[in-house]
DNA sequence: GCAAAAGTGTTTCCGATACACCCATGA
DNA sequence: TCATGGGTGTATCGGAAACACTTTTGC
């Protein structure tokens, strides 16, 4: 009898705060019985339901996670991880006995990173996870199953698809300032940029769009608001 | 009783020959009751076998056409299709119920793309086609199951990436001439380059080796021969 | 000698870089 | 009034683009 299979999604979920990139993790509840009782993390992720389509099977993930309809958030397929012993850990197989159906059957996992604006988001712990967190990606411990690896490729692939295309919008505010987007891109690229340079080009940009208002309540000179032009949504 | 799951990968071989980007593809044999009988192409394919990760089952595919190592090839995972319905077509379900075990699995399928050196390659009929062809990508016809958006996204990831990338080496004999790299940039972008400003450019690469060597028997002056240093792929 | 493609330099333009001071606000 | 980040202009450099003629070979 041939292997039992399944497949998954998994959602990297990107957010930014405070100038520093945020990874959204699960922590995962462990079965009663299990060994180790420490925490562990796991990416947001789940089956893939019968007649689901693979970004709606995402799309649930994360509105689960979130309880709040996200209707535009970017959310993009970027690998699909099979490697047949990649749920084959053993604290991983003690998971996968306690909350899943077939515990061996061999999952392939398509993978999704998404970009989200975190203060519109407000994550809520799903059924299988006990707590959500906002972690620093410096900072990502050893997760379960294979998702460093799933992790690394999404941030690899974030930092290759940033050097071209303008998606870094989708993790500001709607109204940001032109600071804020010097520093996101800083944080995401790791390298420093010349304000007066970063602003010309900036400007030049069909697509960010200066309004007339301004911040309010700083404790410094007010910066000047922009918009993301969302007819420019690649 | 939930509905049976399979894994496949299918691949997108490009070459390149005489101005023209091809894609390899394979003719389907229909069941002898089907109940039309034209031809019918797809993409070569095959289930993943228990046990066998991705990349090495996309690999197999592409050796099982060809019969001959292709040691190097460029072979890169660029996307995954699961939409439930894709192969539920009429004529891929005779087919199914023909040649595989479970006909009404839902089938999730890896993609791949692969570029090639066409004068080293000599595909051959695997067991379940008929034949294999070389097509132009701008004449590929309907092809089997979700086959023509797969291609269609393979196509468009090639231009994509080789917009940054110097991946057209892999679809060149090791020797080549600057004009044949121009011409096949100029296939692929879609866009004419002037020669002076190319040969420039490209000269300047580190990763462009001139030979001392000449085209010979040819009609007019002889190109000099250039090779791309492997140390750089990718 | 002629057809066919190879090969070669210079000028112009534009975007990228480097760099330092004044401004508006809340405390 | 001061601390904080916001906002601005110019000169230089280097790569990108435009452009036409001579060379080598086989026939």
């Amino acid at each position: 009898m041939a292997v039992q299979k399944d497949f998954s999604v998994d959602c990297v979920v990107f957010g930014y705060h405070e100038d520093e990139l945020k990874v959204l993790l699960i922590e995962q509840r462990m079965p009663e019985t299990s060994a180790g009782k420490e925490k562990r993390y796991a990416l947001p992720g789940d089956l893939v339901q019968d007649n689901e389509d693979l970004d709606d099977s995402a799309s649930r993930v994360l509105k689960e996670l979130t309880s709040v309809e996200l209707e535009n958030a970017y959310l993009k397929q970027f690998y699909t991880f099979g490697n047949p012993k990649r749920v084959k850990g053993l604290r991983d197989q003690q998971w996968l006995r306690s909350f899943r159906q077939d515990p061996d059957a061999r999952v392939i996992t398509v993978a999704y990173y998404s970009l989200v604006k975190m203060e519109d988001y407000n994550p809520v712990a799903a059924s299988f996870a006990s707590e959500t967190v906002w972690m620093n990606v410096d900072e990502v411990p050893a997760l379960a199953f294979d998702h460093n690896t799933i992790f690394d490729k999404a941030l690899a692939t974030l930092r290759e698809k940033i050097k071209y295309y303008p998606i870094g919008f989708h993790l500001l505010p709607k109204k940001f300032t032109l600071s804020q987007l010097q520093h996101l891109n800083e944080v995401i690229s790791g390298e420093e940029l010349d304000k007066r340079n970063f602003r010309r080009k900036v400007q030049k940009l069909p697509y960010i769009i200066p309004l007339e208002e301004k911040q309010k309540g700083v404790f410094h000179k007010p910066a000047r608001l922009h918009v993301y032009d969302e007819r420019f949504k690649e």
